[in-house]
DNA sequence: AATGAATGAGCATTCATTCAT
DNA sequence: CATGAATGAATGCTCATTCAT
């Protein structure tokens, strides 16, 4: 005799989606609230509104959770960089304002990003694993291929590496930038001022010059 | 009732600081091995010879002493870089090529530092963060001014601008670049093949460019 | 990955109060063995035939668990005189001899009541510690009302106080006279035997000077 | 080359003593502080302005200091009644007054003296436990003497007897009155009110009635 | 005598994961 | 499918005590 009210049974292949997508969801709000993976899958199933069992039928474990969410940042990032290569055709500025937006706009997006490797390294399935690379991927390429049709004359596989060096500087940068709680204080003192840094000014200036030089057609053309 | 052959006791500052080295030194060497920090304190002190309290007598905390060789490290790398400053003149090419080799000489450098911050978020004394941050930052201050020096007409801020960028650039290719070990075999297909990054080689092509622009004295000059 | 032949779940509540309560058995057992609270989590879990995170989902602490031994040592301790206050209307022998009865029945109720306040000070949850006082006050209540219908003319608050003189004595005359064993030898020396003192006869004549007080009328009657 | 200021070292005996009453007077103050001996070697060195080692110099253990305070508030007690007896002739209420301004004067003593069983059971060589009791039995047994004498008629054993079971009360009734930090704000509780007692009050009058009976010759006369 | 560096036993607690119901 | 009770591995840190200097 189950004591518990028990969740619909999600049967349809949509509604297990739709699950899935719940504890997704659940694990962003968490992320917002907390930086870096600190909750527990007890805390994941009660906000998703589910048991923690459950979540291990979507999932095989708790990171490839957080991989999940990685992965639909990094799709939204995608689909973001994607528009303005369309709208603005590239033009640097314009691709370095819409990153700053999408980072805005993400706040779990760097803090995840950051721990993202040791995540794989540790907990996660080589499934889950290729699953999530896969789809990273196909994307990667496509937006690879369309940056370099637009700023023809670049090597084959500048495209890719001009997103990925983008990228690494994002993360890179956060990392030196986002002072820990401990610090915050401290980082007022006149002889740590180099560590203030103002992270949006700095990455925007980085990635402008990553940017303009490969619309130019100097560096970054890696692989 | 502690009872045992215990180690010649450090009652010269030199001899204490010297301790202190060998548990740095035993640190590196498990770090080596295992990636990340990875290791338990009691590991640690078998390996420096010591009792695991003795281990707190020189650090406050396990994370303390990463963040001691993450420090060690990082003096390493500005000495290289100050080094090549003074023989090269700055050249870009010759920057590159030391970071390259010191990069090379440290395996332990990138795993350590990619996991640097989120060290400090977690279990690290303010005392020990701010000494740490302060021993840094004096360095980078220098090591910055040099390089503005080099490169005459640069913004003020623009040296340290440079080196954090180039910090950036590395740590987070190599997040990007460096495959988990359960991958390591998914990469060879062919769908994959975007992640088959070489490190050294987009790092230095990356790397370059920035070096060649601050050169030039287009972008980058952030703060 | 946990792997292990588990005891069979308890889904319905009477069966996880009885879980509970198997554990608290557990501690008692343990308890009447080596005296204090000296016994690890490890040690009761494995008694209790359960491991070791299992007591967690019952107890918040170590410490919880001692309380609720002493929690049911002290509800047995009030039936025990609320039915002598039946049987015998509360003749001050019949009290004093109950009161005998029970601390000889129950060897661990005198070293865990004696510690009682000192767990309390340490490790134990807000949420544990008014239930444990709550179920006591109650209890407390209903004893001392009666007590004071069975002596009229006391003042109102004369029975608890009775109660908690009587509690007071039992515990603090077994400090007292309880050796430590590193002084069982000792005592026998002819200058310590103002020290060998015969616990029950001096706990028999205390209380009933103070039942047969109260019975009378004369002092006791703080509140 | 000892870079250590060491004190001047304590060759004559007195010096020696005065050393040893420095270490108790160090762990009283700390007492006073934090109760319960949660003071670690270390700060108790430091107060007494000696190093860790030092404190083993006089004492076997971090106990015996305790037992050696318990010991010295246990001869301040005797004395006080002992004054007592001769001014008010043994007056129950002179004696109850005297208790109350000695346990008001020495916030120390109870919950020290709660503790002191536990703590000779734990830590406390054998020569350290029997010259502490040993102290204790000549006092006990000089002021049961006058005790029997002020009352004429008691038994032989009263007056310890006497001694003991007010003793008893107020370490049993301090355990019980004495809320714990985190029952503070639950105790205002409505039905908790039952743990609301007034100390001083619940034990003037238990002490009152403990002593009248004495004089008058009724009860308690065990041994 | 005094020092303080070195020792190491000791242990509660968390929480991801499993699997009986 | 969903649940949530049961599991148990895993480990940093404290601090009383010792004893080389």
């Amino acid at each position: 005799m189950p004591l518990a009210l028990k969740r619909r049974r999600a049967v349809l292949p949509e509604d297990k989606s739709e699950r899935r997508a719940a504890i997704v969801r659940a694990a962003q709000e968490l992320l917002a609230r907390a930086p870096m993976g600190a909750f527990s899958v007890e805390e994941l199933a009660r906000r998703a509104g589910l048991a923690k069992g459950t979540v291990y039928l979507y999932f095989g474990t708790r990171e490839e959770v957080l991989l999940a969410v990685h992965g639909e940042h990094a799709q939204r990032l995608f689909a973001a960089l994607g528009a303005v290569l369309d709208s603005a055709r590239g033009r640097a500025d314009a691709v370095v304002r819409a990153t700053l937006r999408f980072v805005r706009a993400n706040p779990g997006f760097l803090p995840l990003a950051a721990t993202c490797r040791s995540m794989l390294e540790n907990n996660v399935g080589e499934q889950a694993a290729i699953e999530f690379k896969l789809a990273l991927a196909t994307r990667l390429g496509e937006l690879g291929a369309r940056i370099e049709r637009l700023y023809p004359g670049r090597a084959r596989g500048a495209g890719v590496a001009l997103l990925m060096n983008s990228y690494a500087l994002m993360i890179g940068l956060w990392q030196l930038a986002d002072a820990p709680a401990c610090l915050r204080e401290a980082l007022k003192r006149r002889d740590l001022r180099v560590f203030r840094i103002d992270f949006e000014k700095q990455l925007a200036a980085a990635l402008l010059g990553l940017w303009e030089a490969a619309a130019r057609g100097s560096g970054g053309g890696a692989r």
